[in-house]
DNA sequence: CCGATTACAAACCGACTGTCGGTCTACGAA
DNA sequence: TTCGTAGACCGACAGTCGGTTTGTAATCGG
């Protein structure tokens, strides 16, 4: 088991970066498997054979890109001790990667109503949010009994600000609004 | 022209509703325009000729009813003159709002992709947006540099904060964690 | 060396969206 | 009253898409 696990793996990785191309440029319905078999250059019966349909290939996509979030905040916060810094850091991270279209339209726009809500935010759990939590929890800023939501609200509005900035607004005046927004919370 | 036009606006409001209770129940991409058809028991000529399509069909769906979410917050803070009370009671009602699955499904979880952000956001700020960023001015607990964007992350925490609500979180908790986190907002 | 498994191919199916020519009827002007 | 027009509505049809099924060649494990 090597020729042909490693042919399979070379398809899915070929397959799936292609996958994510068109997902976040034309969003979930209007990319057509027929488009992503023409560029693979591969044919139904292949993809079918890997992916067990259409979201299942999002679903795929949505995992690596989330996967590749994480270790990029992970790298954000590396070395910074101090809890509320630490956070502060990891948010404007995750700011500017939100930025990137890719990002945007498959994690933020796309997932919930293709996973549906439920499992989207299982996945989110895994990576973002549960990072965002744990960091949260640190600072001791937050009453226990209000840890889970504040925490839920607090990455649904940095989320929000990401999308601006996306969107075209400026940089510097939504960190800054972040980090406000972020002190207010975490000294009362 | 009298009988036409009403015929007409009575045909509209009736698929109005039956493709506002299917798009709720099964989502946008599940909801196939033949069953709409099948319901109302109209033709697709007719339907196509009242609506250029699904989208469009979804959009009006949309917007009706973010209109009577605005009508419904503007009932539940009527007479409340303290500008933070104001804006605590139009958000705990919008929380409550926000737990009937019509509300959830359509305006928070598959408006964004089906219409696209920039559209979902454009009609938001004519709605529910435009309410609370009116609400977070009168207020003055924010700088106004910064009253867009925050009026932006804190509609957004709410909302989140409903979804978690909608899927079964308990809702006095909810209500309760976020007059802690507008409280910290307002006061700091 | 041989059966089993895996990667891939291609024809095919059912369902769905949107279009198009056409019918009917209320309406208003002549 | 008559008649042209415009709006409401109909139903067949084309094109696309997601997914299934059947078949083939190559590789793997024993």
């Amino acid at each position: 088991m090597n020729l042909k696990a490693e042919r399979g793996a070379a398809t899915r990785d070929k397959v799936l970066s292609i996958a994510t191309r068109l997902f976040a440029d034309r969003g979930y319905d209007d990319t057509s498997i027929e488009t992503v078999l023409q560029e693979s250059g591969l044919s139904r019966g292949a993809l079918y054979h890997h992916y067990a349909g259409k979201e299942a290939l999002f679903e795929a996509v949505l995992e690596a890109t989330e996967s590749a979030i994480g270790v990029k905040i992970a790298q954000a916060v590396q070395g910074i001790t101090d809890p509320a810094a630490a956070l502060r850091a990891g948010v404007i991270a995750w700011i500017r990667l939100a930025g990137d279209p890719v990002i945007k339209r498959i994690v933020l726009i796309d997932a919930p109503s293709v996973m549906g809500w439920e499992r989207w935010r299982a996945m989110e759990e895994r990576y973002s949010f549960g990072m965002l939590k744990g960091a949260l929890e640190l600072t001791g800023a937050v009453p226990p009994e209000f840890l889970d939501l504040h925490a839920h609200m607090l990455l649904a509005a940095v989320n929000e600000s990401a999308l601006l900035v996306a969107r075209g607004g400026d940089h510097a005046t939504a960190e800054a609004a972040v980090e406000e927004f972020l002190h207010r919370l975490l000294h009362p």
